[in-house]
DNA sequence: TATGAATGAGGGTTCATTCAT
DNA sequence: AATGAATGAACCCTCATTCAT
């Protein structure tokens, strides 16, 4: 190990020096989140993520251990804002509604920052087998969000009451994260195309509803 | 000759030697599938494939031009055998029992050849732009049956007429993309469930039909 | 900036790291003059070069782009020193005097930097019509300079008027270019002669001169 | 060593079998002459050369230990053809006349059998240091046909008598070999012009003989 | 005899990481 | 604290050489 350790984030940036210190981790997440975005994990570079954060390649190694470490810390911060972004506003919503907002907030999330949809889709390039722990828990707390809105549509009798809502809220999960990252692909095969997301928001609400007529 | 640039797949092994020599080919791309689905394009190595093909690195460039090429090789055939193991066996079915045999067949095929998920799920973004035509028409043959069967479905009014059907087979396709992909990722937080399974056919089922009272 | 692309030589070296840097620019380029020397373009290896520079093979590419750019730039210093040195140091020589100082400061030149002929003889076709700018005009100075000489000594009435000087020019450079590098061949089947040289002075001062007679 | 050493060169080609081989023999010869003359020695291939004979690469190893040993035998086959061709055809014509005479067959020569020029240049893509032996005395024979065209023009009157006639036997083949070698080149910078042969003549008719007014 | 499939050492190049400044 | 020069392991790829057929 290096004499001196890794620096973690201050709680509280007292003195200019730490505030300009944390001003800087801050830009190096920032870049290394739009490097592994663009690039996956093997494709990024320390150089450019550097150049990029406008630092020397360097003082990378002061903030992060190491490219892995760099590439976990991104990988947590990117999650929590995540699903930070998708908590329900409005308690009021009804359960559809409330789902397709965030369905809807989800995808707009993932246009500002691409690395989500390639480390919700377990993208090969980003050598996810590598940082472990982090994954473990990456989509639960997006599936207990879903879960808690069709509890609560169960409860009001607003949807179907049949199943147990853990194998929906995974349905909705995936679809959710699906198409929330085919802004970031890009790839004709695969369109960022709002009537598609108006598909997919149909069919959730053809599929959820008790059927009207009961 | 001897500078003979790339070997081509034989149409007919005739010599023990051609046959020989074709077997290797299949155990590279074997050995490609694997890591490829591992690692992503970046991060496999010509080293690593070559040791798990039980071959040289040399030998690799006998059969394919470059890491790219193999990719593509790769990727041409195992979407080749995707598509070919969904299309349809009876024409007799409903339009939604013809896409859970799809569906099913899908999971069913991927278990078996567990590395098609991992390449579909490779963002071609990020590493492969060059790729590119291989990738263009990668998932269209599947939307294109999934899309055939549901018009067959509208047109005998067994579905829904409202919307096109481009959209929701888009949906369709990814749903049965994502979950057949479940097996092989192996990640407790992406359980490969048969009641998960089950749930997806239940949204199908639920989402698709013309209304019953109607 | 971290991923620079590559380090100019600095005009002027202020730090000491700035200098220690220059010194191992400089270096690289000796070595490199040595094995491209030895061993042509295709032969001499990265290598060897940084081996024999002491340095490690990565640092060449901070310096140079690549192979080629390493070697142009080698060409060009050698080429540049050459052509510094023949420079005539006398105005008021005869032209034969002139032509017979440059030659032997020459053949001098290359017993000191014995690596120029080897660069000069290196052939362009070979593997390096990719170089190209440089070796376009890297033996007309010297041409010019002879010429420049030659076009005097026709004016005052010194040498023979019949020709155009460019052609004899070349047959002039040719010969110094060759007898400078025996030097350097230490092949015995080309003896670096001090007998042979003057020979060389001999039939220019023969062949040149307008008849004494006329 | 192999259980088949190196098959030699048949005297006499006695069954159809050994003449097929010769054939053989011949054409790798030949392609091997012409992609060292294009490539050096580091640049040629062995794939390329077998392919050029229209032979598999393994064949080579029959007739040659190694790629080294091809080399070798191509520069003894090529200086031999050079020496040959520049033996003077007539035995009455003048010193000066033979000179001119041999110098622009030479120059013919090397037009069809580009690597000599390389050869005679020690080219540095050669690696002619590998090879050595042969290199002793590949340009003596030369000189020596020179230094003999001198001795009788000497001999007769027609060329100076002052100096013993190995150093000007040295430039003129010097002269010789470097304007051989312009229609190799193919350098913009080292033209291979007539002009300029019939300048290198004009001034060996200059230089050379003894002066008329004497 | 002749082939060409197969090998693997070694080439040029990149880049994560270290450390003197 | 911050830099960026320097390192060297590991990458992709080429090609001389061998050997089963």
């Amino acid at each position: 190990m290096s004499a001196t350790p890794i620096r973690p984030s201050p709680d509280a940036s007292d003195t200019p020096r730490q505030e300009a210190s944390e001003r800087r981790r801050r830009s190096i997440l920032d870049a290394a989140r739009a490097c592994f975005g663009e690039s996956g994990f093997a494709g990024a570079t320390i150089g450019r993520i550097a150049d990029r954060a406008g630092v020397s390649n360097g003082l990378l190694y002061r903030f992060f251990r190491n490219k892995e470490h760099l590439f976990e810390v991104v990988l947590e911060e990117v999650i929590r804002d995540w699903v930070r972004e998708m908590v329900p506003r409005d308690a009021n919503q009804s359960a559809t509604d409330a789902l397709e907002g965030m369905f809807r907030r989800s995808v707009e999330f993932c246009r500002a920052h691409p690395l989500l949809p390639a480390l919700l889709r377990d993208d090969p390039t980003l050598q996810l087998a590598r940082v472990g722990s982090a994954s473990r828990d990456r989509v639960q707390p997006h599936r207990d969000l879903v879960a808690g809105i069709l509890s609560r549509g169960v409860a009001a009798g607003e949807l179907r009451a049949e199943l147990d809502v853990a194998a929906p809220a995974d349905v909705l999960c995936q679809l959710q994260s699906d198409y929330s990252g085919r802004a970031y692909r890009r790839d004709p095969a695969f369109p960022d195309d709002p009537a598609i997301i108006d598909a997919v928001v149909a069919l959730m609400r053809n599929a959820l509803p008790a059927s009207s007529a009961s």
